[in-house]
This record gives structure tokens, sequence and C-alpha cells, in this order.
DNA sequence: TCTCCACTTGAACGATCGTTCTATTCTCCA
DNA sequence: TGGAGAATAGAACGATCGTTCAAGTGGAGA
């Protein structure tokens, strides 16, 4: 499956002014500027025009996202460890990006869910494989697997928090703390399970 | 100091549209057919336009969603249902409202930050109260300073968050697991603090 | 070399955006 | 009762929105 520059090249575009301005402050034009492109060549590869173009941002960015959450859970040296750094890296990345949201999806959430049902379902489908993904990490470490779930729905609801809070105070304090008390909450579940 | 029911019409149907599209999603247009008014009125009690008009509804809406969040904390039992009540509450609005954001604030936070400076400020006062009200409540049933703080961060995220799942999936459920888990977690800190 | 089609180009369409404007009506105190 | 300012009314402005379209370009297979 050969995947064309151009076409990558708009979806990356539209990733980054999504992140900035989201869905509605981001115009077809702002995306064909951005991705050195013309209207005829987005159109051309999205037929169906912006709705097409963002699920196929939500298809893209999703997996992303969720490749960086495991990879930073898996590789810490123990899962509390892991679960700070995944705030951590949120912060650093929000910080080094001069407070642009690392993450478009929460936000085209916010702004579409109420009118159009298939980006919805789209951001539903994301939503529900990070929530899988944390969890099953969480009961891996032999936190019972309802708990785990709580855990999970928790964590990612206060990245997607975190992120606005520290957007509108430009600062990475706000995920610090968030990623302290993760870790503590998951720290008191493990000792629990431990005695 | 008399309000004019005119300017409170305004206000409160734009906090309304705010909620289920958005700030840029919302247009002028909209909010005078939905107040009822004329573009006239709008822009005799809101001279500077929408931007003046959302720093007013940030002004507005904000303080009422801390008075609930205090109201909910101070009348339970305990803190911990008192934590988890508010998750309840959210939740219970939000299916009321089918699945209608309850708070148009972070939405704007998220769509505006990165533009609208003094949008981002008044936004940033309002979180900044609602994590001190929290914190306070935390602190005052002998939860560390520092640690209180984290967590007051964390439910404000985790609320913010959680609507942005919560309306996403059209479920109640992801507001009562972050609910479930925040108790837990601050449960967990009176445990350790009665040690 | 010719043909064909994926791809590019950018002007143009009607709709809608935030805002402004002039005109009119209401309200209330001198 | 008359006059002044507050409030209402809605048409109109230029800009920009998402999208469409006709015209071209370029490279690969016959």
């Amino acid at each position: 499956m050969k995947t064309s520059t151009t076409a990558e090249a708009i979806l990356n575009a539209t990733i980054d002014l999504f992140r900035e301005l989201g869905f509605n402050g981001t115009s077809m034009r702002d995306i064909v500027k951005a991705s050195k492109t013309t209207a005829g060549s987005v159109y051309h590869f999205f037929p169906s025009g912006k709705d097409e173009l963002t699920v196929e941002v939500i298809k893209h960015a999703g997996p992303m996202y969720q490749s960086i959450i495991e990879t930073l859970l898996d590789d810490a040296a123990d899962l509390t460890e892991g679960v700070y750094s995944v705030y951590e890296q949120a912060a650093y990345t929000l910080a080094d990006t001069n407070y642009l949201d690392p993450c478009p999806i929460g936000g085209i959430a916010r702004e579409v869910a109420s009118i159009k049902p298939e980006l919805r379902f789209a951001i539903a489908v994301v939503f529900s494989a990070w929530v899988q993904a944390t969890q099953e990490r969480l009961a891996n470490a032999r936190i019972e697997p309802e708990v785990a779930e709580d855990i999970a729905v928790t964590m990612v609801a206060s990245i997607e928090g975190g992120f606005t809070l520290a957007r509108t105070h430009r600062s990475a304090e706000p995920l610090l703390s968030i990623g302290r008390s993760m870790q503590s909450l998951v720290g008191s579940q493990l000792i629990r399970q431990g005695c």
C-alpha cells in the first residue's frame, strides 16, 4: 500500500492546525496553505471534504498516541513509574511546542460530538482503544479488572483534561500534578493487592 | 445593580449554544435567534462583540459551577462521598440533557487558548478558583496541602476530561468510573493521614 | 509516439461569518 | 407633555467559509 506524499502532507498539516485552532477554527484554506498543496488536491484525496479528512486525522493520530502510552507503560521499571512518565512526557511535549495541544482528538470530540455522529463514532473507537490498552497493563500488574478499568478511564480523562488546564495556564505543572496523583492511586491499588 | 433581562437572555442562550456547539461552532446569528433578540441588542449590551460576550459567559458560568462543587463537597456525610457525588451529579446532569456538555468552559479553553489571550486569562481565573475551592476542602480534611493541591488539580482535569469521554460515548459511565477512582484516591490519603 | 488517467491548479460559487449602520420605539424624569 | 437617552429592529457590508469546476500537467503503459 503506497501512500501519497501529498495526502500525508495534508493529513499532517491538518493535525497540526487542529491541535492549535481546533476543528471549526481551522479552514480548508488554512489546510491548503499549510500543506503547500491546492484545494483541488485536498478534494482529490478526500473527496467528501473536511469531515472525511477529519475522520482520517482521527484514525491516524489515535493509534499514534496509543503507541506512545503503551511504550511508556511497558518500558518503565515499574507500573507506577510508567503511569507518572505518561504525564511527564505529555508535559514535556506540551512545553516544547509552546503549549500547543499535543492531542487534537479531545478538542474535536468536544466541538463536534453533538452534530457530527460519524466523527463522534471515530473518536469513541480511539478512546476505547486507549482505555483498553491501559486497562490491560493495569490488570497485568494484578489490579482487579473492574478497578483497572476505572483507573484506565480516569487516566485517559485526566490526560485530556490535563491538556486543557496546562494549555490554559501555559504551564506543565497541572500535568505533573495529575501524574503524581495517578501514580499514587495506582500505587495504593498495588499495595492493597499485595496484602 | 439591575441586570437587564435581555442581557441575561443573551448570556444564557450563549451558554447553552457554547455547550452544544462550542465557541467557533456558534454564530452570532445563532445567539440572536436563541435569545429572541436582535443583532442590535446583542451589540448594544456587548459592544465589543463575540469575544466580550464570551468573557461574560466565562465569568457567569465559572462561579456557578464552582458553587455546585462546593455545595456537593460540603453537604456530604464525609469527604470521599462528597468527591464521588461531584461526578455522580455531573453524570446525571449530562444524561438528563441528552449528553449536552454540562460545562462550556473547557471547550472554549481548548478552542481559543492559542489565539485569544483575554479569553484564556478569564478561563485561567475560573480554573484556579475551582482548584483552590477543592484544595481547601481536601486540606480541611487533614490531607497535606501539596497532596491536596495535586488531587484538586486532578479532580478539575478529570471532570473536564470526563465530560469529553461521556459526551463521545453518550454514556454517564465514564464519569462514574472516574468518580470511583477519585473517591478511592482521596480515601487512601485520608487513611494514610489517620495512621 | 500516443493515449489515458491520476494529479494539480486556482478561479469561482452561494452561503454564512462577525460586525456596522440607520431608523424606529420605548421609558422615564423634567 | 415633551425631550433625551436607552433599547430594539433588521437590512446591509466586506470577508471568509466549504466546496465545485473547468482547464491543465506529467508520467506510465500500448
